[in-house]
DNA sequence: CCAGCGTTCATATCTTCGTATGAGCGGCGC
DNA sequence: GCGCCGCTCATACGAAGATATGAACGCTGG
């Protein structure tokens, strides 16, 4: 059974965001209303699968603007996007910026279920490859100096020897540093090495 | 100096057409004109970066089922869709095909020659990444059914005598296709070939 | 039929790798 | 100051890898 998923609902217009809030729970799905991007943006963002459903028309900051300003934050959730009043170069606009879905009112309740079925299974992937690429990180941070520019090296393909060479240290201070990086990395082989310095853009 | 581009515009209103190519031409992009998307799929597609025009009223078939249809093909080619008589669904149906752009007409002139600027520069890149791919794809189709089952194993982090076991082969002969493998790839270390396995999805 | 290729294996040699054992040095914090 | 950690290096041994030489078998195509 798939984790429970969330979906975060930011619209002025609290009468729609209920009537969102019911679709959504309609269907197994977590709502949360926000009022404002802001009241979006102070709120904790749970650990959990979501999506965010946005209407470009938001008092202070248009829709559009806040998305771009969301990946700015690094924040990832995927966005569906729906507006009253909107015209094809802000649904381009929008869908440039990477929104799932740019729904005009009113819509099909179908279309934005599918749009934000479609949305969190997009964070259910970006969140598993992330929590891979953030646990591969956490071994890399506990590396010393020295092991990374080893690890570096030796995944470039160099020699223990050429590695040597390379930092004016002796060929057995390599080696050292070689298991070392072995161990910490949880590598089994100089092949997982690699792989594990590819998705960390080491060397790069 | 930047391969020479050029852009393919379909669309069954010659003047229009005719418009574009000289907007293309005064910006030093080669421009080549196709009265509907046969006419286009008939002709040869040159060897060089470019970008596809294309108007979603079409003869026939839709530009937005036309633009699923090339990618049925594997032509990456990007599009950059217009259209006269368009709404948001229509737009957001294109974007999420992966156009470029969506123009409704009447369009900035300057607007059109920034979303082909975009497409060629995409397709450049595909393009690059695409001729790795196919010299990598080269050289594996030279080696032998061993050969590749060695590298499987090899790039999986296997030692030798583990690869033997698993295949029923002497350590020697796995030493034997093992070079071979190296040779052939063109890799001059084993951290080469894992990168190269992994790009050809070896293994998996 | 035979040349070529792929596959298999042995022997031999050299290099490289992996790791353990032991040890010295410098910085940092309690 | 003392312990911890990172960094350095040496010696030594066994495992693994790379390569050359030589050789055998079967299949396929000219």
């Amino acid at each position: 059974m798939p984790e429970a998923a969330i979906v975060h609902i930011v619209d002025d217009d609290a009468s729609l965001g209920e009537a969102l809030a019911s679709l959504f729970r309609s269907v197994g799905l977590e709502p949360r209303l926000y009022g404002s991007a802001q009241a979006f943006l102070d709120a904790e963002l749970p650990d959990a699968p979501g999506c965010l459903v946005l209407d470009v028309r938001l008092p202070g900051l248009s829709g559009l603007d806040f998305q771009a300003q969301l990946a700015q934050f690094g924040i990832g959730l995927p966005v569906v996007l729906m507006t009253g009043h909107g015209d094809i170069p802000m649904s381009v606009r929008g869908m440039k910026a990477g929104a799932v879905d740019f729904l005009p009112k009113p819509f099909r309740e179908q279309d934005m279920l599918d749009a934000v079925t479609t949305g969190i299974e997009r964070d259910r992937q970006r969140r598993a490859a992330d929590g891979g690429r953030r646990a591969l990180e956490e071994r890399f941070a506990t590396l010393s100096p020295r092991e990374r520019q080893v690890m570096a090296l030796v995944t470039a393909g160099k020699l223990n020897k050429q590695v040597a060479g390379e930092l004016s240290l002796s060929e057995i201070t390599v080696k050292i540093h070689r298991g070392a990086a072995m161990r910490k990395m949880g590598a089994r082989s100089l092949a997982d090495l690699v792989r594990m310095a590819e998705a960390l853009h080491v060397g790069a």
